[in-house]
RNA sequence: GGAGAGGUUCCCGAGUCGGCCAAAGGGGGCAGACUGUAAAUCUGCUGGCACCGCCUUCACAGGUUCGAAUCCUGUCCUCUCCA
């Protein structure tokens, strides 16, 4: 029949990438009956309000989302109001940053404009989790607090691994599962969307459901995306992110320094590559048919173009192959302009200008990149920390491979 | 409520019979060499300051001392065990 050759299909494109689906033979009894109802399926994606700044990592899960939209179904963005402002302390030792209202508010408009370049928005729900959640009486919260038990809820890793480390756990972060749960309850969701880390999170959200006599949502996870180590995963807080509102030259210089390993994971999570593509990349890779450089440029290319359109993309690759493969000045850098109180009969000491310039911390940092040779004036390398320059106009200042400045009189 | 352990530089983690500690070691980061700005590898640097010297750091606030991360007192915070 026509109808198990579309939940085939359907399934084909929902597992690619997933790490794992809880469980399939659900998940195709869901499609079908969406299918022979003509009812779209729900899919449930939360996000926390509190870091407003999405990365590529995030997109993996946003990517998901999208494939499910052009399937058909319906895809309801939570913003996790509610749970923001309480404060997630997940930090360990860090005083934990509650929002105000005001703050939710503003990182939910920053959240949407940069989800809905990868979702569309006219097929998109976004409700806010504090019309449910803020509604409950200590009564309710304590019903539901009923349903589990502490032991459950310590099963879950990073719960035990912080208790094993001394790591302190406020009481109230065991809610956080529930409330997550509660979610999934409130919106009667049959799918829920995260990443590996959120999977007990998301049964909570099945053995929520149980609870309250309704049927239980499919937990779909998928993979953390390794940030630019090739390591640890993607955060803002360790570094090794590229963000998607990144200016198009420093996503791509970013890709690029990706290490080789972790091309097929980007390309299979982060881009729109169809699934034929993706495999011939693979086999070409495989068999080294293909420079793994180029290969690299081409995924530069298309995550760039996703974020910023194809003629930025193109810019992007011009300026990496001027400054990183031919070596030369970008054609564009900040332009710094040194007031003349600075300057000393027309010169000033190196070490100053670079800090004034931005383009080192402090005079003791300058001090040491120039000593280690990294640091030039119009391509001509200087290694005396004492160095007095004589400005001129339009005299380039460079410290290392990347950073540039261009240099004016005030 | 009782008993005990502990809070060190970006992170982890040494250091406490007081001076040789801006503080070992590792990680991370930055820079140089090599490259495909990849990885791997090697080298150097990694509080601030016009820097061969000076200044501010070892939870916080005081105190002892010529001199304290190290000793004393109080405060805050975390953890463990008992109740």
């Amino acid at each position: 029949m026509s109808l198990q050759r579309e939940i085939a299909r359907q399934m084909a494109v929902i597992k690619r990438g997933t790490f794992e689906i809880i469980s399939e033979e659900e998940l195709a009894k869901k499609l079908e009956k969406s299918l022979t109802t003509g009812n779209p399926l729900k899919i449930k994606l939360g996000l926390d309000p509190s870091a407003p700044d999405i990365h590529l990592g995030h997109t993996v899960v946003l990517h998901k989302m999208r494939q499910f939209q052009e399937l058909g179904h319906q895809v309801i963005i939570i913003i996790g109001d509610f749970t923001g402002r309480i404060g997630d302390p997940t930090g360990r030792s860090e005083t934990r940053k509650q929002l105000t209202e005001e703050e939710v508010q503003a990182n939910a408009v920053t959240y949407q404009n940069q989800i809905f370049k990868i979702l569309d928005p006219d097929k998109t729900e976004v409700v806010y989790n504090s019309k449910w959640l803020g509604a409950m009486t200590f009564q309710d919260v304590v019903e539901l607090a009923a349903k589990t038990t502490v032991a459950r809820i310590l099963e879950r890793d990073d719960f035990t691994r912080r208790y094993h480390d001394n790591q302190p756990i406020g009481l109230h972060e065991f809610f956080y599962p529930l409330m997550q749960g509660y979610d999934s309850v409130a919106l009667e969701a049959d799918v829920e969307l995260g990443g590996t880390d959120q999977k007990f999170n998301l049964l909570m959200g099945r053995t929520l459901q149980k609870e309250y006599d309704l049927e239980p949502q499919i937990a779909i996870t998928m993979p953390i995306l390794e940030g630019l180590d090739g390591v640890q995963k993607m955060s803002k807080s360790l570094g090794n992110y590229i963000g998607i509102d990144e200016a198009p030259e420093e996503m791509y210089g970013k890709v690029m320094s990706l290490a080789d390993e972790l091309m097929v994971r980007y390309f299979e999570l982060v881009t729109t590559v169809p699934l034929e593509e993706l495999e011939e990349i693979k086999t070409s890779l495989a068999q080294g048919t293909v420079h793994p450089r180029d290969l690299k440029m081409r995924l530069a290319r298309e995550i760039v173009s996703l974020y910023h359109g194809e003629d930025a993309a193109q810019h992007a690759e011009g300026e990496f192959k001027r400054v990183f493969q031919r070596r030369e000045l970008p054609s564009e850098m900040p332009v710094v302009t040194v007031s003349p109180d600075l300057l000393e009969g027309g010169t000033i000491w190196l070490a100053k200008l670079l800090v004034e310039a931005g383009l080192v911390n402090s005079t003791s940092e300058a001090r040491r990149q120039i000593v280690q040779g990294a640091v030039r004036i119009e391509g001509e390398k200087v290694t005396d920390p004492t160095y007095e320059v004589a400005i001129t106009d339009d005299m380039v200042v460079q410290v290392g491979r990347r950073k540039f400045a261009q240099i004016r009189k005030g």
